[in-house]
DNA sequence: CGGCTTATTGACATACGTCAACTATTGTGG
DNA sequence: CCACAATAGTTGACGTATGTCAATAAGCCG
């Protein structure tokens, strides 16, 4: 077994992986191993070939893609997740990078056994495909914000997602950087201070350390256009 | 059985169907049904609950996605596409609206069969989980556009996928209303009419009737940043 | 304490949406 | 078959959101 203790524990946060058939698991992290690696460590390169399937165990990883000189985040992944690419199953170029955005460790496992499993096992399957579906659902969601929202907009939704609450006050913790969450949300770090500015004015704080505390949850939900019923929160199983 | 000759051609051309054991397929579109519906007929609203996996056996239908008032196009399915919404597989709510804007036949699946098929067939769910994988590129691609690229480069890198040619000339036809397109771009009708302005001064002209002719392919190409290696098209089978 | 990076703010340019006018196109009924 | 209306597309004028560049302020670390 190439696995540690410590990283056996972390494997239990996995969603993905303890959803799937104790045999199937066996045969996947048979020959994964874990790597610790610092912030700022690049898993893979966008048009590259997938290799490994990733586990973030701990830490965060943001996937990257760019045209040209420049590039954004299209995602984040963190403790728990798996970074599931489409070249993962298909065998296509990677259609993004990876890069750690927070130090962490990360469990590779050999891509071909990966699709081996897949391809003989339904269960393993079902589970990868929800957590495509679920992926789909997200970047569904970034298409249209981007699409109809403005800045300030799409910076309240972000805050909004990361409460449960749906009334009354909340506060939530950002734990990444202003330029890594203005390239997540789609804008530069300035208009990102413009948003948290003007945010200011609707009673949302944000304390030095990431704490952000929002005064009316349904204010900002008005504001962002998503008061109305339409979706809940998804995230099947 | 309840699908006419004619349908049964149709299906031919439906790659995932067409990619299922004989089996399973069997067993799908045992109680299936199929409807002819006119441009405008909707399939399914956002924030409904998914009754039917939607195959588009003709016609092509935009899956939209609003939030209050505004509505945009997230994407488009057309013939031999199946319309594989994260709701069919999770159970969630549909994360978007499916509505013809051309008109054309539509197969209907019944989703319980369809979910217990992908539960017990390891080829039907590798299948769809491809198909998934597919449509993850495609909306990748698309936040990473919406995020960095300009209204003209966003509609020069439209034509660009609708040809295989890397160089030379090409000839385009663009199936959709200047409106739809529109929204499909992420812009307004009337930002897209500017877009097509500026590419005339590039060697691009559109014709009556949806044809667009490209003077230089590499031109476009490099106008819209993608001159550089990265990705090649994709499509993973 | 003094560089060094990181966040904010200001001034400005620009891309794009909005509103409105105009043109072209298609369909309809006399 | 033609006049007409209705619709889609284009173009112009203008406002606004947001990117860009520069300056300042605020943490951070040696």
């Amino acid at each position: 077994m190439l696995i540690g203790q410590k990283d056996q524990q972390l494997m239990l946060n996995v969603q993905l992986l303890s959803d799937l058939p104790d045999k199937a698991l066996a045969l996947l992290t048979q020959d994964a191993f874990v790597q610790g690696l610092p912030k700022g460590a690049t898993l893979f390169d966008q048009g590259g070939h997938a290799q490994f399937l990733h586990v973030v165990l701990s830490g965060r990883v943001a996937l990257t893609s760019g045209i040209g000189d420049c590039e954004t985040i299209i995602n984040i992944r963190e403790s728990g997740e798996v970074i599931l690419d489409a070249a993962t199953v298909l065998g296509t170029p990677y259609s993004n990078g990876a890069r750690l955005i927070e130090g962490g460790r990360i469990m590779m496992i050999q891509v071909g056994k990966f699709r081996d499993i897949l391809a003989a096992d339904a269960a393993t399957a079902t589970v990868t495909l929800r957590a495509f579906a679920n992926a789909n659902l997200t970047l569904t969601r970034y298409v249209r914000d981007l699409k109809l929202l403005t800045t300030i907009q799409r910076l309240a939704r972000h805050l909004l997602s990361m409460t449960a609450a749906t009334s009354g006050s909340a506060t939530v913790t950002l734990r990444d950087e202003r330029p890594t969450l203005a390239a997540l949300l789609g804008m530069t770090p300035e208009s990102l201070s413009r948003a948290f500015a003007h945010l200011r004015t609707v009673g949302v704080r944000a304390d030095k350390g990431g704490t952000v505390s929002v005064e009316s949850v349904r204010r900002l939900r008005r504001l962002s256009k998503l008061d109305d019923r339409s979706e809940g929160e998804p995230r099947g199983r």
